[in-house]
RNA sequence: GGCGCCAUCGUCUAGCGGUUAGGACGUCGCCCUCUCAAGGCGAAGAUCGCGGGUUCGAAUCCCGCUGGCGCUACCA
């Protein structure tokens, strides 16, 4: 029933932030799958909410899969027979989807507001009712709405779900999935931005584009009949579903920033090499014949083209055990030969580019080269374990002081990597913990420097990075939860 | 709450009706050794989430339960 059509394959970060692991982990299931069937493997770029657009993220995506040798054979940077490539180029095929599916029925315009939205849902959770859209303007006169429409009302576009019956797909993985279309919301499709959302966009580009297999996270199921849906109403051939398990944190929820280093650049800058990131997102999730003794456990992207078997992945959620990453990336360095470890150590912990920013932050307050490390060690070193006496403030409680760290995680994860938004917040954060502004700052300095005197804090914080920064404050917080200190004296 | 997905050592996994349930990380011990690693050897660690079936026989098949997770946005 299906025809047998070139294998083409995608995959579609939202350049929203840092590059993120599960990017990679979905890149290179990617790969593998174009590689062993001799198709074609495309970067595209949903870029459709303009809300969460972060213009440096592109080109970090680009980088860190690059860095990791998860490269695409079409792309935004690339071309392609397909271009372009960045969804937020190609609006004029949305709306021309859309006015196909208002033609035939299947969407239909909606005035409601965020706030009426809102309330509704209000109601719907205060009489313990699913959450969805109550399909107010679904039966709205064609003269009424374009009345409204003439006069300038703002409207976005739904998702015309058939009342009855239900939608079966098959996940490639899984068997037969069904959702009964009670269950199924009439999704908003052309947001009043003009924008698409992801399942419009995403459904119009993968056929246009001849994707053959949709190989994405697990987190994409419940969507899916909604995609299903339209390509129905477009009357297009299905590609075939891959849903693959959601890497996770200890905790065994979905992996997050807040419990875990999930940026690329977090793991490039703290010193992991790219071979031993990808073989242990290959190490996850099965897919990899079976080892039989450590040395097995190491591979590299090539073997997996080799021997990588999709019908053997493990549909349980893995989860990003850092330890095991940590065991098998010292097996990487170990083999390097020694002018390419030398090269390893320079590019990975004194890159140029590195020093450049630091060497200013200490050129005046320093008398011998020999003081450069006494000043700067914080930035090249793993991890600093400050003891009480450095970060407890005096006339604060251990318990207090923990509090507010995890406030300074909460508020530099929140807060835009810049100086003046960085000072910014964590004045503000200063003044609704009544403490002083002073004490905030030499907080944050010990928790980063591990030291009670330091180069100027926010200027090391950027030179430092977000990714590892965050990560400091994570690990300091999660040591102290396991074995708190005991403040003396 | 509703819907969906999932379920083997703490973690990653092998197992596909008959195994002492195998390997790896981590942990612990011993060896090596000026130290620490690495390396070698070894140990502890899983009544295969629970309860019913099917079967001569179930971690493997079926059903129920429980638990975990995901989705439930004009985010992806």
């Amino acid at each position: 029933m299906t025809s047998a059509r070139p294998i083409r394959v995608r995959i579609a970060p939202s350049p929203t932030g840092d590059p993120h692991v599960g990017t990679a982990y979905m890149a290179l299931l990617n790969l593998i799958f174009a590689r062993q069937r001799g198709g074609q493997f495309v970067l595209r770029i949903e870029d459709t909410d303009r809300t969460r657009f972060v213009a440096s993220s592109e080109q970090m995506i680009f980088d860190a899969l690059r860095w990791l040798g998860l490269d695409w054979d079409e792309g935004p940077d690339k071309g392609g027979p397909f271009a372009p490539y960045r969804q937020s180029e190609r609006t004029p095929i949305y709306l021309d989807a859309v006015a196909t599916l208002l033609a035939s029925g299947h969407a239909y315009h909606c005035f409601c507001t965020a706030e009426r939205l809102e309330a509704m849902r209000r109601q719907q959770a205060a009489a313990k009712q699913a959450p969805r859209y109550d399909r107010t303007c679904r039966g709205l006169e064609p003269a009424a709405v374009a009345a409204r429409l003439a006069a300038g009302e703002p409207a976005t576009i739904r998702l015309a779900v058939p009342p009855e019956g239900s939608t079966t797909f098959r996940d490639q993985l899984r068997g037969d999935i069904t959702f009964d279309h009670h269950n199924v919301d009439d999704q908003v499709l052309l947001k009043s931005d003009g924008f698409p959302t992801y399942h419009l966009a995403n459904v119009v580009d993968d056929h246009l584009m001849q994707i053959s297999d949709v190989i994405r996270a697990e987190e994409w199921i419940s969507s899916t009949p909604k995609h299903v849906l339209l390509y129905h109403a477009f009357g297009w051939e299905l590609p075939r579903f891959w849903h693959m398990p959601l890497l996770r944190n200890r905790d065994k929820s979905k992996i997050s920033k807040r419990k875990n280093p999930v940026s690329l650049i977090y793991y490039r800058q703290a010193g992991y090499l790219p071979e031993a990131l990808i073989n242990f997102l290959g190490l996850l999730g099965g897919g990899m014949p079976a080892a039989e003794d450590a040395a097995a456990e190491k591979f590299s992207l090539d073997d997996m083209f080799a021997r990588f078997q999709f019908d053997q992945i493990r549909l349980g959620g893995p989860v990003f055990d850092l330890e095991k990453l940590r065991w098998l990336n010292g097996l990487y360095l170990r083999a390097l030969a020694p002018p390419q470890f030398l090269a390893a150590v320079r590019a990975g912990v004194f890159p140029d580019a590195y020093l450049a920013q630091i060497a200013p932050l200490v050129q005046e307050r320093i008398e011998t080269l020999g003081q450069f490390l006494d000043l700067t060690d914080f930035f090249f070193l793993d991890q600093v374990a400050p003891p009480p006496e450095v970060f407890l403030p005096k006339k604060r409680t251990l318990e207090e002081t923990l509090a507010v760290a995890a406030d300074l995680l909460a508020a530099l994860e929140a807060a835009e990597w810049e100086h003046a938004a960085l000072e910014a917040s964590l004045r503000a954060l200063a003044a609704a913990r009544q403490w002083s502004a002073k004490e905030v700052f030499m907080l944050l300095r010990a928790l980063i420097t591990g030291k009670t005197a330091s180069p100027p804090l926010l200027e090391s914080l950027l030179v430092f990075g977000r990714a590892r920064s965050l990560d400091r404050l994570r690990r300091f917080l999660e040591a102290q939860a396991q074995a708190p200190a005991t403040p003396k004296g």
